[in-house]
DNA sequence: GTTAGCACTCAAAACATGTGAGTGCTAACA
DNA sequence: TGTTAGCACTCACATGTTTTGAGTGCTAAC
């Protein structure tokens, strides 16, 4: 059977007034549409091929039809109309967009809040782990009792953490330990040096600061491996309780597992194509039959610093929501090849 | 009327039964209680007493009783067992608890975690602004582009910030720049400090690096006024859907809304009583008036730095959650005091 | 004062029935 | 030969009815 444009266009229509309806389309309401002139029965006809195709399903008998995932992919790749945004919603997106820019290391996060604003959906946004190598390690005394940790990376991101330690200490003592620890680390990527033995590595140079270093390691080793971790934020989780797919505290806590299940979730962004990229119901992982992803990146200098995307049902407004997604991007990528720029003075 | 012994025994099963399951507790069932052999029907007419005293109500005619905010009240004062924590519960809490330790600032959130664990509610943990003073200023040299700040309170904590700078600076430089802003700064609280010109001061003790200054003080300024935000970690809302009250979404969005509502909900727990604290229904402002909140402080060297609870069903553990609550607090106060007096020696 | 007994209440479960949106099939039509 | 009207059929859902059972309140006897 092959697929011809009658079937195409009630296909298209079938998929659309799901997405709005969330209803299952039967074929009264289908006749009903200017854009198709034929009885229902005729497009009972077609929707019992479709169905027969792969593209349709029934739920019972005396309903209507709903889109199967082969429906949805067809829907997305060929079907759907790629509306441009309209220049007020490109406004409404910058300006949103420009109230978050102060910080730096923000920005990834804000922009998926606004995804999340613009599309009424569960946004996220991961920070991939690039090759981060040390550039060097610092402790610093706060007081008595505690001590900063400062790493600083070639890419010019620091990360501090204040570490408790329960042994006396002196600043020369702290000083050893840093030059100590920068020369034997400097240069290397974090997942490199968390393969060694780190500990035993600060005994056999400072045998004499045994003490200490047990006290601080722990901490060291705790801090790099938190460097390894991907950045993940979820945003926009509350709109998951305005979807009628989700009027059963089961599927809310679904979405909820998923979402806060960072390790497994950022697992499954990271792992993506590059791109801008849909997935739809099976063609995601199991725990994700249900919804549909989609995801781009955004790249610093050519470089891809960071992922955002929306979780959704598979009832998406697939063309808004790749229209704001890539408007966003785009943003993003515009901003931060200008700010590389000022950098490179 | 007065409430004599027996009443007190059977507003206090009636607590307990309905704390346990759920529903509305019935005559029959509680004549079956071993401590209690009267008959249904003498149960009967004391639980009439005691709804026309206001400590019990009627869903409707044919149910069984439910406690009402009143009787929650005296259940918490002088009816509820004060079990201790069987000796295995404190090891599994302690050893919870050690496994967060190295990083100090994270310490109150992990305790509230833990607690979320023990007590299968919500939890939270927030850092009251009150109090903080700033016990040292440090710049620190990190590249040719950027330093880090890192401002040392009298409680301990650590507040860490890299700070991009636009102009060339010398170690010395920085040192100075520290010491002038410790010894204008230090023993001031925040909000303090933030009501004066910080760039003029800076201007006026080290007139020969206005660049400097100029390049560094928004970021310590900005650095300042995120210190006054209050955090708020919120642990195990997943809890909520376990939890037979909540097995219609409305619920569950109610009390999302409140445990992200974080401006709202911080101000209402940094405003309670400190030590140990418990309110019920009512008792709560009116969007917390189906749940009970318990909250607890942990100070450092007698000074509290910390606040943590739980929010739940007004259904709840009572005995257990306060008991839990107090043994995580005293830890970390023990914790502290300890680190203290090595300080000392 | 306590309790057995009984009539009464009412939510919830179980069952019955009607409604309507939908299908599939067939036969007639253009 | 593709399209459509017509009709029997299906089935979720809403609505109405009955049954059940846990519970109460009251009264009278112990």
């Amino acid at each position: 059977m092959e697929l011809n444009d009658r079937k195409l266009k009630i296909l298209q229509a079938v998929v659309a007034d799901f997405i709005n309806s969330a209803e299952p389309v039967g074929s009264r309401t289908l006749s009903k549409r200017d854009d198709i002139d034929v009885s229902p029965a005729t497009i009972r006809n077609e929707m019992s091929d479709l169905e027969e195709m792969g593209y349709l399903t029934h739920p019972h008998t005396s309903a209507g039809r709903v889109p199967s995932d082969k429906a949805y992919r067809l829907y997305v790749d060929e079907l759907m109309s790629h509306s441009e945004l309209s220049p007020e919603e490109k406004d409404v997106i910058r300006e949103k967009l420009d109230q978050g820019t102060e910080e730096l290391d923000k920005t990834l996060e804000h922009a998926s809040k606004v995804l999340s604003e613009m599309t009424n959906l569960v946004s996220f946004a991961v920070t991939p782990k690039v090759e981060n190598k040390i550039k060097y390690i610092n402790f610093l005394p706060v007081d008595e009792s505690s001590v900063v940790l400062m790493i600083v990376c070639e890419s010019g991101r620091v990360s501090n953490t204040a570490i408790r330690v329960n042994c006396p200490y002196t600043e020369e003592n702290l000083t050893l330990m840093s030059k100590v620890a920068t020369h034997n680390y400097s240069g290397m990527s974090v997942d490199t040096i968390l393969t060694q033995d780190i500990m035993e590595e600060f005994e056999r140079d400072l045998p004499q600061l045994a003490a200490m270093s047990s006290s601080v390691v722990p901490g060291f080793v705790k801090t790099l491996e938190k460097m390894l971790d991907v950045d993940l934020y979820v945003n926009g989780y509350k709109n998951v309780f305005a979807l009628p797919e989700f009027k059963d505290v089961e599927k809310v806590k679904d979405v909820y597992d998923i979402v806060t299940n960072k390790d497994q979730f950022s697992q499954v962004l990271v792992n993506r194509d590059n791109g801008l990229v849909v997935t739809i119901g099976d063609e995601n992982s199991p725990d994700l039959k249900d919804f549909a992803l989609i995801t781009a990146d955004y790249k610093v200098n050519g470089k891809m610093v960071g992922r955002l995307g929306v979780l959704g049902p598979k009832r998406m407004k697939y063309d808004e929501v790749t229209s704001v997604i890539k408007y966003i991007t785009d943003n993003l990528n515009q901003t931060f090849e200008i700010e590389g720029e000022v950098d490179d003075e």
